[in-house]
DNA sequence: CGGTATCCCTCTAGATACTG
DNA sequence: CAGTATCTAGAGGGATACCG
């Protein structure tokens, strides 16, 4: 499928690849959250970049954004039925990354000794 | 597979993460190359950036640097052993770009009519 | 041929403060 | 609770020039 000049990696990367997108990803995996439920699920985001993340991901029709109209607000992030077909990608690329940093561990290790 | 808090697609995301580094991939996966081979090959690239990627690429062990000793200096860049097995997981990651990129192509096409 | 070195600019992300 | 606005620092990348 690699064939053609304009390879679509970059594309993936791009839609991944802000600095909590994957994380943020991955809890939406494991269950639908709130906002303030993936700040903490992610200690180190900023109120900032979790929302810019979110809309893009959004945007990318890959998270749906459901409001309650409530008070007070209550707004829940989901994984969409198409963010789901990013799973077994998010899977493939999960493997060999920690497979990665096994092995670079282990050079450490043999370099320490 | 995505099991763990610290998800290692970000590891993958950080070693093809670089401007042109899929395109370099994707080169060297058709055949081995020479520097200048691939300043022509990828013709927006600058020769820092080239150099640069490459060196990152090589110091993840994904890309094997010959040189010939000879005059003028030759030197030649292969995909190594290990970094063939990022093959299938560029592949993956190609074709769920590729379908996201016709997507929105045909989101932009039905918007414009 | 196959690079480095230097300067500069842009873009991402963090810190902090404020709001419906 | 769930954000937005503003400012700033730092990394990534481009242009240009030079070198073994």
């Amino acid at each position: 499928m690699i064939h053609q000049r304009e390879c679509p990696v970059e594309t993936v990367i791009q839609v991944l690849g802000g600095k909590w997108k994957p994380m943020i990803l991955w809890q939406l995996i494991a269950s639908k959250q709130r906002f303030n439920d993936l700040e903490k699920l992610i200690p180190d985001v900023s109120q900032k970049m979790l929302s810019q993340h979110l809309r893009d991901l959004e945007r990318e029709g890959i998270v749906d954004r459901t409001v309650y109209p409530s008070v007070p607000p209550k707004v829940e992030y989901s994984l969409s039925e198409y963010g789901k077909t990013l799973i077994p990608v998010a899977e493939v690329m999960c493997a060999w990354g920690a497979a990665h940093n096994k092995q670079k561990n282990e050079e450490k290790e043999e370099s320490a000794s």
